[in-house]
RNA sequence: AGAUCCGUAGCUCAGCCUGGUUAGAGCACUACACUGAUAAUGUAGGGGUCAGCAGUUCAAAUCUGCUCGGGUCUACCA
């Protein structure tokens, strides 16, 4: 028996799909898309790792449609495409959830649990969700290589993070420092910013805020101020809401733009007369405006209404350098105590800062640099050194005189405890070295467990000198095709502009061990450099063992007895901790406790992936950089960043040549979608109810991915119906006739030339949009293409191309004209699913395997596995297009006429009138005239031309031509236009120029500067459409009634063939009662009406028992059908 | 605090790069048609201070600046 097409009963998606993931299944369809393209050019993608230890969103769903659909198209272009899945199994997520479940702090780790079990429960929490991970990558038809993932958890995995660190090492680009960290002396423990940006550490308190006064030195550099103040004292002013970091300050940092002013006025608190130095624009914080320039004599000694004259005013710029005497001088902080920490330290003096604003305070910084990332970063710029005078519990240290050993903040509940920031303040106002002191509330950070508040504290941390390739890596930047554009030049351009150094260090315990160890004293504390200590940076397991081995060699003992048999087994904590290793002097070494920052795990993905450089060099080689990567806007300094700063220290290369940043996905209504609000979107759900690829094609085409965009179900509900819907329709009524005669594409070939109009119109159309696609496709712009395809199936394909060639294939016989309407409509129908399927991969294979299995025109038995289309020029017929454009303006023009004289399309008209502009337009006119003819059901065109006198002709200027040439005389000559004639505007056509007069000056307009448009045609109902003007001949002759008639009554009995089920081709008898004009229209039309209904006898009859009643133009009929034999 | 994206009809979005005189489409709503594809389709209708202000220009939704609103990122988050 014939292969037939297939039938659907109906459009259901996601049964649909299941079958195809079965076929998929079965075939090993993924693994063939890779296999059949073995030695094809290699398209490399990165997979940007999730974290199973969460469950998918539909956030997921959207990125990883976008690298799928990416990857599928490429393959489809012949390229290879091997997608290494991975998991990103580290880091704080990870360990905060194994807390919570345990119900344990940080602090419990190491005392209620070991570190080993902690981690254990790490590792075993970390793909928790993987099967559910499976399971959406399956449903939603992701294909990626999951048999063989990279897991960052691996031993392999991290030693090739630790081959990249220890090159970064060797480079000189790994070095440790101190930063400044938020840190919680009440729990003696540094906090990350993800624990600071817990609900509710942020609170708005009270506290003690000084406006302190800095003594500024005279000397050569200085003399401007004090010969502007004529006085030897001048001071500056600088705010600080934590006076306990005073004692520390070491220098005042301004900004260089903004304008300071010298100000003489009176200390409200000494009331004695003093000059200070602040930003001009906060003047008002501390003056009244009429104390200006007031009597000083008139002062009442009270500290209110004190008067002030402004005696200067510099830019920051011009203090920039200037010193100052140190406001709090102690032992401690001395400085030859300064310069004991920092050698060649250079303090108090003042500093340039862009961070610097008059928001607050006095426009001019107080900076502590161990208390304040600014403050550190504009103290290293200058190296005004660094005084940590504060210890991990939150006192003062020794040294400080009266504040020795005093708490700088209440940690410890101390019911007596007196605020040394007050008693700081007051031994200011004391040597008139304090302007202002009062409460202020602000917001402040505080420790989630304790409830206090946290300072910023110097820290260890080790870096990498990322700043030491900026150029380098904004360079290869420049190089990278980012989508969109400005992400890359803004976001992340900017980003790397001002890049600082990457701090690795984390104090955490499930992570990438960071590999150094360094030389222990006998107090087995880490030997500073300076004093001899050394340090090694380990860069695999082999070198681990050896120096292990040594290390127990030298050191002898129990020295990593527990390691020696069998090497190290697990790179995590707490076993790489129990490793000691010798220096080169013969010292004892321990690992610093560091893990590193997790992003560098991703980031060396490239690498790691394939145990680079101890395995897989030459897979390695072929696999960089990628082509290809897409993520999440939020990845831009994520991971985004680490790939390229780690491809740009190490290989002086980009590691991706393009990238797509996807937006947020918000709910409908804007928000972000978060559990608290209970707006997520369940993608298991959406993709049962409404199947993946509706999901998918509403992901990509509502919104370029990378606005953000609004999900919305309603919308996944208007693609199935729209999109899928209609292919499906277009599919079903293909085959449902196709299987009627046969079609199997078994006929030679129909040329182009020998085929009707609309066939090369739609395939040229076709062609078009081919080319479209693969434009769009190529610059990564899904979107585009998506809409293209929507457009092609609904407006041309649909509701043109099968709506006017219904009949083609349902009547007469299987011959030339009809095989020419199967031979168009299935390659219409095999190239869409082709174009469509790198979006919706599975009702795209599913049509093209329905397709194939009838006509084998593919030797490949998935979409996925065949090569895209490919346009061809040659068929490509512009001016075929615009004249069916033009068709269809006409005919829709055409039908709102009918509309308006509520003559409906059954009933035939006589002819239309269109005014032709030109030889051209008539030409194109009379190639579409049958299609207008019918779809319109008028019998005739008339064209007008101007010589018949019957166009109203109107004229406008072609703004885009004129505009440039005229530009000012330009609305002069459009209000000259405005008023041409008809005589006027066709003296101008026949002259092709007309000259005239603007203000004096001749002008001289060429017809092509103008637009000239039929405007009317007086005495008829007319509609336009740019130059496209009708007009309907809307007499209904009796003829024309009669036609009409007849085309109602087949109409109806059409209708009881469909109601009464019988076949299309079943012959059918009708008996109907008719009579008067009517049974003329009837009996005049009467073989029309019998080939149009199948009827092989039509009887007019005086009576019929039972029948069924139809109504023609408000007159009822009694008819009978029956179906013949 | 800085960076960046977005703001056009009730809703979802085109148009903006490259300025051109009536700002489009789909959905939704209303009415009328059509129907051998029917979970479709056509025609018509209402619906817009193109977020606001200022500037450039003969001409601004479009270019520039500022403001407002929303989102995101960075400041040891993953």
């Amino acid at each position: 028996m014939e292969l037939k097409y297939r039938e659907f009963t109906g459009l259901n998606l996601p049964a649909i799909e299941q079958e195809v993931l079965a076929a998929w299944t079965a075939g090993q369809a993924f693994e063939k898309s890779v296999s059949l393209r073995e030695g094809a050019t290699p398209f490399v993608f990165y997979e940007g790792p999730p974290s199973a230890n969460g469950l998918p969103g539909i956030h997921h769903v959207i990125s990883r449609t976008l690298k799928d659909l990416v990857c599928r198209y490429k393959t489809m272009q012949g390229f290879q495409v091997k997608r290494k899945g991975g998991w990103d199994t580290h880091g704080l997520p990870i360990e905060l959830g194994v807390e919570k479940e345990l119900g344990i702090t940080k602090e419990d780790i190491g005392k209620k649990i070991s570190v080993e079990e902690y981690n254990a429960k790490c590792r075993e929490a970390v793909l928790r969700y993987k099967d559910k991970w499976d399971d959406i990558t399956r449903k939603m038809g992701y294909w990626v290589d999951l048999n063989d993932p990279y897991i960052t958890f691996k031993n392999e995995y991290i030693e090739t993070l630790w081959w990249l660190l220890s090159e970064l090492y060797k480079k000189g680009l790994l070095y440790e420092s101190v930063s400044i960290q938020p840190y919680s002396p009440a729990a003696g423990t540094g906090l990350s910013s993800h624990e600071l940006n817990q609900p509710g550490t942020y609170k708005d308190v009270k506290d003690t805020s000084a406006v302190a006064m800095f003594r500024a030195t005279k000397d050569a550099s200085s003399a401007f101020l004090f010969d502007a103040a004529g006085t030897d004292e001048v001071f500056f002013m600088a705010w600080t809401t934590t006076p306990w970091t005073l004692p520390s300050n070491l220098g005042l940092t301004v900004g260089p733009d903004i304008t300071y002013v010298l100000v003489k006025t009176i200390n409200p608190y000494t009331h004695q007369t003093v000059h200070v130095v602040l930003a001009q624009n906060l003047l008002g914080k501390y003056f009244k405006e009429e104390n200006k320039d007031a009597d000083f004599a008139a002062y009442a000694n009270d500290g209110k209404n004190i008067p002030y004259t402004i005696l200067g005013s510099f830019t920051g710029a011009q203090l920039e350098g200037l010193r100052y005497d140190q406001l709090l001088p102690y032992e401690a902080n001395s400085p030859e105590r300064v310069r004991e920490i920092t050698p060649d330290a250079d303090p108090f003096r003042i500093l340039l800062g862009d961070f610097v604003t008059t928001e607050d305070g006095t426009g001019i910084v107080h900076t502590a640099p161990a208390f304040g990332a600014d403050d550190y970063r504009v103290g290293k710029k200058y190296n005004i050194g660094i005084l940590t005078l504060v210890d991990r519990q939150g006192k003062f240290v020794d040294g400080l005189g009266e504040f020795s050993n005093r708490y700088v903040k209440n940690y410890k509940d101390d019911k007596d405890y007196v605020d040394v920031n007050v008693d700081i303040s007051v031994k200011l106002k004391k040597e008139n070295r304090a302007f202002k002191v009062e409460k202020y509330e602000h917001s402040y950070p505080h420790c989630w467990r304790t409830d206090k508040p946290v300072l910023y504290y110097p820290l260890d941390a080790w870096f990498i000198r990322t700043t030491a390739l900026r150029d380098r890596m904004v360079e290869l930047n420049k190089t990278i095709n980012w989508k969109p554009k400005s992400t890359g030049e803004g976001r992340f351009g900017n980003w790397l502009e001002n890049m600082v150094d990457w701090n690795l260090s984390r104090s955490r315990f499930w992570g990438t061990p960071l590999p150094i160890w360094k030389s222990v004293g006998s107090d087995n504390q880490f030997i500073d450099e300076r004093e001899g200590g050394e340090e090694i940076c380990i860069g695999s397991i082999d070198e681990l063992n050896k120096e292990i081995r040594r290390a127990a060699e030298v050191l002898g003992g129990d020295t990593n007895k527990a390691f020696l048999e069998n090497g190290i087994q697990d790179l995590h904590k707490p076993y790489v901790d129990d490793i000691i290793l010798v220096s080169p002097s013969g010292k004892p070494m321990r690992r610093v406790p560091d893990l590193i920052d997790v992003w560098f795990d991703s980031g060396a993905m490239p690498y790691a992936q394939w145990h680079f450089p101890f395995e897989n060099k030459e897979t390695f080689k072929q696999a960089f950089p990628a082509d290809f990567i897409a993520e999440g806007v939020d990845q831009t300094r994520g991971w985004f960043y680490t790939l390229h700063a780690i491809a740009c220290l190490l290989f002086d290369s980009v590691a991706y040549k393009t990238v797509v940043s996807n937006g947020l996905v918000l709910d409908k209504n804007g928000n972000k979608m978060s559990k608290r609000l209970g707006n997520v979107v369940d993608p298991f759900d959406t993709i049962e109810r409404f199947g993946a690829d509706a999901t998918r094609w509403y992901l990509i085409t509502n919104a370029s991915p990378w606005d953000n965009l609004k999900f919305d179900l309603e919308g996944i509900r208007e693609v199935q119906r729209k999109f899928f819907g209609t292919l499906y329709n277009t599919y079903q009524f293909f085959a449902l006739y196709a299987n009627v005669d046969g079609f199997a594409f078994r006929e030679a070939y129909i040329q182009m030339q020998d085929r009707p109009e609309i066939d090369r119109w739609i395939l040229s159309s076709l062609h078009t949009l081919t080319q479209k696609v693969t434009a769009a496709m190529d610059d990564y712009e899904p979107t585009q293409a998506g809409r293209l395809i929507e457009d092609f199936v609904d407006e041309h394909l649909s509701n043109w191309y099968v709506r006017l060639c219904r009949r083609r294939f349902w009547k007469g016989e299987y011959e030339h004209d009809k095989i020419c309407a199967y031979q168009t409509l299935y390659e219409c129908l095999e190239t869409v699913v082709r174009l469509m399927a790198p979006v919706a991969p599975f009702f795209s294979d599913s049509l093209f395997r329905q397709l194939n299995a009838v006509t084998n025109r593919f030797t490949v038995e998935s979409v996925h596995h065949a090569y895209f289309p490919k346009a061809d020029e040659s068929l490509i017929d512009r001016s075929l297009e615009e004249r069916m454009q033009m068709a269809q303006d006409a005919s829709s023009l055409i039908l709102s006429l009918r509309k308006k004289v509520n003559i409906k399309v059954r009933q035939p008209l006589q002819r239309v009138l269109i005014p032709v502009l030109d030889a051209g337009m008539k030409d194109q006119l009379v190639l579409i005239e049958d299609l207008i003819r019918s779809e319109v059901n008028v019998k005739e065109i008339e064209y007008l031309t101007e010589t018949e006198g019957f166009i109203k002709k109107k004229i406008k200027p072609n703004f885009i031509a004129l505009g440039k040439r005229l530009g000012a005389r330009m609305k002069a000559v459009s209000a000259a236009l405005a008023q041409f004639s008809q005589e006027d505007i066709s003296r101008f056509e026949k002259e092709g120029q007309y000259s005239l007069l603007i203000d004096s000056e001749p002008v001289i307009l060429q017809i092509s500067e103008v637009d000239i448009t039929s405007e009317d045609i007086p005495g008829w109902t007319v509609a336009g459409k740019g130059r496209l003007t009708v007009a309907l001949d809307i007499t209904i002759t009796p003829e024309l009634e009669q036609e009409g008639n007849a085309r109602e009554f087949v109409n109806r009995i059409q209708k009881i063939r469909k109601d009464s089920g019988f076949e299309l081709t079943d012959r059918i008898v009708v008996k109907v009662v008719a009579e008067g004009s009517l049974k003329t229209s009837l009996e005049a039309f009467r073989d029309y009406i019998s080939a149009e209904i199948l009827a092989d006898e039509l009887e007019f009859v005086s009576d019929i028992s039972g029948g069924t009643d139809i109504e023609i133009n408000d007159i009822v009929l009694k008819t009978i059908v029956l179906k013949k034999g």
